[in-house]
Order: C-alpha cells, then sequence, then structure tokens
DNA sequence: TTGAGTGCAAACGTTTTGCATTGTG
DNA sequence: CACAATGCAAAACGTTTGCACTCAA
C-alpha cells in the first residue's frame, strides 16, 4: 500500500504537489477496493466535499497513472474497432505507451488457457482480447518507458 | 470470405435488407484488411458516395456485430476505469454478453506466456487487459448464445 | 407499394481544455 | 510569494437518436 509520505515524495521530486483533492481521490482510490471511474470517485467526494471538480478526478487519475500508482482496468477505447469475424485468424496486441505503435501477435497456448479457464466455469467463448501495454523496443532504446 | 449471396440470406431471414450502404461497408471491412473504425470506413466511402451519413456507419457496424459477421477488436469502454497498482493481486475478466455478468479469474501460465512473446519483440510490459467475452453458465442453460 | 433503411442535424455521455482563482511549498 | 493546481463552464470527441425522405423487395 503506498504511503502518504512515499506519494508526497513521488510528486515533490517532479516538482509537483500534494494538495487536498489528490490525496483524497487517491485514498479512495485505494480504499473503494474495485475499479472505480471518474464519475463515481466524484460523486462520492463530492458529497463531502462540495467544491470538488470532475476535470480535477480526471486530472488526478490521468496523473496517476504516468506515475504508476494506478492502472487502467481495461485499454482505452478511443475509437470503437471492427473486423471481419469470418475466416480471419485472431491475434492480439502490444500497444506501445511511448510511440502508439501496435505490435500483433498470436500465441495458442494462451488461448487453450483460456478455453481451460472458461470450462471450469461453464462459460462459453464467443470472443476475447487482450491488450498488452507496456513500451516497444525503440521506445526503450530512447530512454522511454524507464521509470515506470 | 463471406459472399454476398450468404450476407443476402442472413439479412433476408431476418427480414432486413440488403442494401447500398451495407454491401459497401462490408466490402470495404473484408478489403481493408485491419480494424477499422466508424470514422475510417466513413471518410473512405465517403470520397465515391457522397450521400453516405457517418450514423449508416455505425448502424451498419452494430448490425454486422450482432449478426457475427464483424467482432469488436477491443472491448467497449464505457467508462475508463482505474485502480491502485500497488500490492494488488491482478486478475482478469470474462464479460456475459447474455446478462452482463463478469466474472473474475487469474492464469499465471498466460501471464508467463505474454511476457514470452513480449521479451521476443523487445517490449516491455507495464500492464495488460485480458477480456474474454461469451455466455456464462446461467445464461446458456436459459438458451441464450446458442446460435453461433 | 410498404416499411426497412437512409442522411441529416441535433442530442448524448464522457473526457478535455481555457481561464480566472486558490493554496501548496 | 511564485506558480502548480483547482473549479467552473464551454468545447471536444465518438456515438446515438428523431424524423422526414428514399429505395429494396
Amino acid at each position: 500500500m503506498l504511503k502518504e509520505q512515499q506519494f508526497f515524495t513521488m510528486l515533490k521530486s517532479r516538482g509537483l504537489r500534494l494538495t487536498r483533492p489528490r490525496r483524497l481521490i487517491l485514498e479512495h482510490l485505494s480504499d473503494g477496493g474495485t475499479h472505480a471511474c471518474a464519475e463515481s470517485i466524484y460523486e462520492a467526494l463530492k458529497r463531502g466535499n462540495s467544491t470538488l471538480g470532475r476535470a480535477t478526478v480526471f486530472r488526478a487519475l490521468k496523473l496517476f497513472a504516468q506515475l504508476g500508482i494506478a492502472d487502467e482496468t481495461q485499454p482505452t477505447t478511443v475509437r470503437r474497432r471492427f473486423e471481419v469475424a469470418v475466416g480471419k485468424p485472431h491475434h492480439d496486441h502490444m500497444t506501445c505507451l511511448g510511440c502508439g505503435a501496435v505490435v500483433e501477435f498470436s500465441n495458442c497456448a494462451i488461448e487453450r488457457l483460456q478455453e481451460t479457464e472458461a470450462k471450469r466455469r461453464g462459460f462459453r467463448i464467443t470472443g476475447h482480447c487482450l491488450e498488452v501495454r507496456g513500451y516497444c523496443r525503440r521506445c526503450l532504446k530512447l530512454g522511454r518507458g524507464r521509470g515506470h
């Protein structure tokens, strides 16, 4: 669990400040347990803190993600993308957070393991999406994605 | 590859019609190769077909997905969700298309295989998201999710 | 000829941005 | 006291919807 002192240090080293909203939002994200969205955090905190703005929550979450304190549960869908589902070999994606490049890959063993997990739960799979996030070779060479 | 006659039959059996925009959009999705979004399809087709409307593309893509002709490449994110990334056990999701239920699971072997694929490509993983879509035990019992 | 499908524009819900104000370090 | 961060309102963005018109069967 992240201590407030650690948080303060992380911010300070980048010339950033530990403010009341940031403290509250991080606290809520930690305690709330499961995957929270900006709106639910906003609503929860707004009750006890009537001046909080939505934009602040969005800005804080983005910051936390950049600092590696928080992660997005699902990959960010900017625009919905579709592909023909008939007779096409499946593939997954590695998305580079540095340059946006998308590396495609496929691995049958992963698919088989998914199938195993699904069977165990009586779940019938019709499709899946695996998105790996991180930094590509080129960005790592350029020094991006070092501190995580 | 889906033949036009097949497409026509699929539509007709549901009282739907094979229209010029639908034919063009499906064609583009097939030929275009990679994951297309509504906007890119719209722009591409707009050039040769000046009366096409954006809404038509969105409606067609939704229809194709319902018919099983097309699949969404990424899971649909309504609101971005975040979780604390420090000292929390990772888990993935199985989402039921019948009732919306989310089944959580985790499998280290899958994670290791991802790592292997990443290493092979010089990619450094900072996170990932795996969403399996299909039908849960309960919905299957109720007869949902039978047709392919 | 009928009603499914379209194009347009306006509405929607989530996220971002501009800017004057606040408050941390 | 400087300037990072905020709250607000307006803009931006992808998507959906209402409606009169069109066109496939």
